[in-house]
DNA sequence: GGACGGTGAAACTTCAGGTTGCCTC
DNA sequence: GAAGTTTCACCGTCC
């Protein structure tokens, strides 16, 4: 441990150090707890800063403009960005994300909040890494981060090629913080790895995969293949696990997914060892890689879906109640009754058997029913900013579910496959169409063309636009007045009706987007 | 007297992230 | 457990 000295014009420490860091012309990341104070603090040390440049007003408007409208997180992040500071969490777009990234690589980028996205995967080193606060807020209340984390965060402390030395500053507020960070943290072990195959879902997953590619086709083999895993190494109980694992064959084939061949034993020894066989699903389910819980919950729900009326929504809600697109929306206590309320509703296109609100899974049910309301909005063109306000989720975030709800629904559409639900296939296809560009069903014609995304589609359908055969007959006046030359040519080409390119009006007359927007 | 607006203290809420999974053009 | 947000009581001002 070594002593720095920094000014302490201010009273808080993060926002001293980070200047202190600037003014010796060094950057710096802030590891922060949550994504509202990452933004936070970013924007009180911006607060103190004065100059601005070019290039940073430029890194500034790209932030600003990575979605159709900006949302409010975008302002803020261009506010910071024009003094040379970023906030950085999962809940950035991906432009974004790698606008901060590249031009904190280059040194444009002084200082970065972030929360624990950058201590692991992006290879970001600053010289200091300074970590506000190593407890974290689990499900049995406040605690101290794992070691394992710390060392992640500090570790990004130092750039191989460029400083010799990198100092990871950790803040403590009281002398008792201190003592406890330098024992358990400084001085400490890290924790002990635990195996991941543990967990109930991943070990369905794997035993049914392994019995479906014929990997292994006896329990026995099972055993054995397990044995030789980390698991086992690490727990040693093996009896535990082989009984686990024949709980897990037992549900599968409950399920459907397997079965046991060949009744007729001759010996005893047969019976120990009876062959495990995929069904046709089954295999479907391993190849889809999804939970078999996963599977057959959408199975069941697809059998309630085939003599009941079924909506978008249903599909939503399914796939919302998985445990693959976790974690769900949190309904909060003061949407509570307003959640319920729509939930009551909308009840006659919920699929599943609905839990009662004195069970314990009536809490998990309604989450699922506010993400599928999330969902739900998206398809129905609600933008960013209006998601952000509702459901207090952020763009990055909802590129995240939507990538998962896609594969989710990719999989109810193929088990609809091998169920013959032809009916059911068509509305799901529709969905995952929907989902994908987060427009309503009368848009799916315009969407099909390049370059036309959910913005340009409303606006080609708000001027009478309709189908691709409206815009075959359209003039090219008239749509690059609406789009835009470029890409008036662009999708007229698309049609198979190539123009050339006339240079008086490429630019006279052209209205932006922007200006069509309402 | 009452509507309105500003202020600050108290009460109440909320709180990281990620990886691959599929298929297809 | 702490930061951030909402609620609410209180006070002064203006009409």
């Amino acid at each position: 441990m070594k002593s720095i000295k920094v000014d302490d014009e201010f009273d808080s420490a993060v926002l001293n150090i980070a200047l202190d860091t600037m003014k010796i012309g060094k950057q710096a990341l802030v590891f922060i707890n949550t994504k509202k104070s990452a933004e936070k603090t970013a924007e009180e040390i911006t607060k103190k800063l004065k100059n601005e440049s070019e290039v940073l007003n430029e890194l500034a408007d790209k932030a600003l403009n990575s979605l159709s409208r900006p949302t409010k997180q975008c302002e803020r992040l261009a506010y910071c960005l024009k003094k040379g500071i970023a906030f950085h969490h999962a809940g950035l777009t991906s432009e974004q994300k790698n606008i901060i990234e590249d031009n904190f690589r280059n040194g444009a980028i002084k200082i970065i909040c972030c929360t624990p996205t950058l201590a692991y995967g992006v290879d970001l080193p600053a010289f200091r890494a300074i970590i506000k606060d190593l407890r974290r807020y689990t499900q049995h209340g406040l605690s101290w981060i794992p070691v394992l984390d710390y060392m992640q965060m500090s570790g990004r402390a130092g750039r191989p090629n460029y400083d010799k030395e990198g100092q990871a500053i950790v803040i403590a507020l009281t002398k008792s913080e201190k003592e406890k960070i330098e024992e358990k943290y400084l001085n400490g072990l890290p924790e002990e790895i635990y195996s991941k195959l543990a967990v109930e879902p991943v070990l369905r997953t794997y035993v049914l995969s392994l019995i479906a590619v014929n990997f292994t086709t006896t329990k026995n083999q099972l055993f054995e293949f397990f044995d030789k895993t980390f698991y086992a190494h690490q727990f040693k109980d093996l009896r535990r696990l082989h009984s686990t694992i024949e709980k897990v064959i037992d549900l599968l084939e409950d399920w459907e997914f397997i079965m046991r061949s060949g009744e007729d034993f001759s010996s005893a020894n047969e019976l120990e060892d009876e062959k495990l066989k995929a069904t046709l699903i089954g295999k479907r389910v391993a190849e889809l890689y999804i939970d078999p819980y996963t599977a057959y919950f959408i199975i069941k729900c697809l059998r309630n879906a085939s003599d009941k009326r079924t909506d978008a929504f249903s599909f939503l809600q399914v796939i919302s109640h998985t445990f693959e697109i976790r974690p769900m929306l949190k309904v909060g206590v003061r949407e509570y009754d307003k959640i319920q309320e729509l939930m009551l509703e909308l009840s006659n296109l919920i699929l599943e058997e609905e839990p009662s609100m004195y069970e314990p899974e009536y809490e998990d049910f309604l989450n699922s029913v506010k993400t599928a309301l999330m969902f739900n909005n998206w398809i129905n063109e609600q933008d960013e900013e209006f998601l952000l306000e509702e459901y207090n989720i952020r763009p990055g975030e909802i590129r995240a579910k939507l990538d998962i709800a896609d594969w989710l629904l990719y999989a109810t559409e193929e088990l609809s496959r091998i169920m013959h639900y032809q009916s059911l296939i068509k509305e799901i296809i529709k969905l995952r169409l929907r989902l994908k560009y987060g427009v309503k069903e009368e848009l799916l014609t315009l969407i099909r063309l390049e370059n036309i995304g959910r913005v340009r589609a409303r606006i080609l359908f708000r001027n009478r636009f309709r189908d691709l055969k409206d815009i075959r007959n359209a003039d090219i006046s008239t749509l690059s007045q609406i789009l835009g030359e470029k890409i008036a040519l662009s999708i007229k080409k698309q049609l198979g009706q190539e123009q050339k390119e006339t240079p008086q009006n490429k630019r006279k007359g052209q209205i932006s987007l922007r200006d069509w927007e309402e």
